[in-house]
DNA sequence: AAGAGGCCCTGATAGC
DNA sequence: TGCTATCAGGGCCTCT
């Protein structure tokens, strides 16, 4: 589900809502997440004033007003939904996510503030919570991500020498968090086929030239979606419950069969798997 | 020790 | 109607 653009518009919709807001009360129903919600979390969390909400690759930064830190991944399936007016049990339809009804099943977490609370809904429970007690904690939890490709960092310097004598294809590359964090299985296609590189063409055949369109095009591919409320495939909505409009522009996620996108390219859009997930590309402009 | 593969989980959809 | 198989936007662990 959810790739950097997002998770930004989450973000986003999340940082309007919350922001100075104090936690009134925390609702667990269920702890069993990818990893269990940590036992003290509702008391950690009930009294704590939001300062602001942040995002680093595709995970939520809830910042404390004791200096502490509450992270969110909301992992395949995860949404968050605000229901206005708690104690009327009015859900409106300004959900963050999804569908504009708060769904029946699956909400693990409840968060209330003073008028409304914000419900995590995550049916295959890939998502998690956890909580970092001090900045160092969050910088250490982080330490091993990769930069996010918007990231000065991100740039020649960094990519090229990184593919060096590395045996892996480019499209596991941009799934690695641990080199590149933010990009998912959707816009690492999206990301190649701008860049005309084939999925399985091996990192070290890279040469400057591919590894600068791969930059841009993973900024560029990033910003547009943002940029466009993100993509709503499976009814993302943001706060005030209307799509992104991003998939509109994708040029090979779930288009297998279909003509390629350049006017002058006479290629058929590909699906292959490659290790176990869906890749899409052009057979003509992304040949290997 | 880099890299491939399996696994965590539910729900939607397709095919019989 | 109901079974089974496959697939889904992620990340981590294990095995080689």
């Amino acid at each position: 589900m959810p790739e950097l653009p997002e998770v930004e518009i989450v973000r986003q919709s999340l940082n309007k809502k919350i922001k100075q807001k104090v936690v009134k009360k925390v609702l667990i129903r269920n702890r069993n997440l990818r990893s269990k919600i940590p036992i003290n979390f509702a008391k950690y969390l009930t009294g704590k004033k939001i300062i602001e909400v942040k995002r680093f690759s595709k995970y939520i930064i809830i910042c404390l007003s004791n200096h502490s830190y509450c992270l969110l991944h909301l992992g395949m399936s995860g949404t968050i939904h605000l229901v206005d007016n708690y104690k009327k049990s009015i859900v409106t339809n300004t959900s963050f996510y999804n569908s504009p009804q708060l769904p029946k099943k699956h909400n693990h977490v409840e968060i209330f503030f003073e008028n409304f609370k914000i419900v995590y809904n995550d049916p295959r429970r890939f998502g998690f919570f956890e909580i970092a007690e001090d900045i160092e904690i969050l910088e250490e939890r982080f330490s091993k991500l990769g930069p996010e490709p918007l990231q000065n960092e991100f740039n020649l310097n960094y990519v090229f020498p990184f593919f060096k004598g590395k045996k892996k294809n480019i499209k596991n590359f941009l799934l690695d968090q641990f080199f590149v964090s933010g990009i998912g299985n959707i816009y690492a296609s999206e990301i190649l086929f701008l860049s005309n590189i084939n999925p399985e063409k091996k990192v070290s055949l890279l040469n400057k030239k591919d590894c600068e369109k791969i930059i841009l095009n993973s900024k560029k591919v990033l910003i547009d979606a943002i940029g466009q409320g993100g993509s709503s495939i499976r009814d993302f909505k943001n706060t005030d419950g209307k799509s992104g409009s991003f998939q509109k522009n994708f040029k090979v996620y779930e288009r297998n069969g279909l003509k390629c996108k350049r006017s002058y390219c006479k290629g058929v859009i590909q699906k292959k798997k490659i290790s176990n997930r869906s890749s899409f590309f052009c057979n003509i402009c992304q040949k290997l």
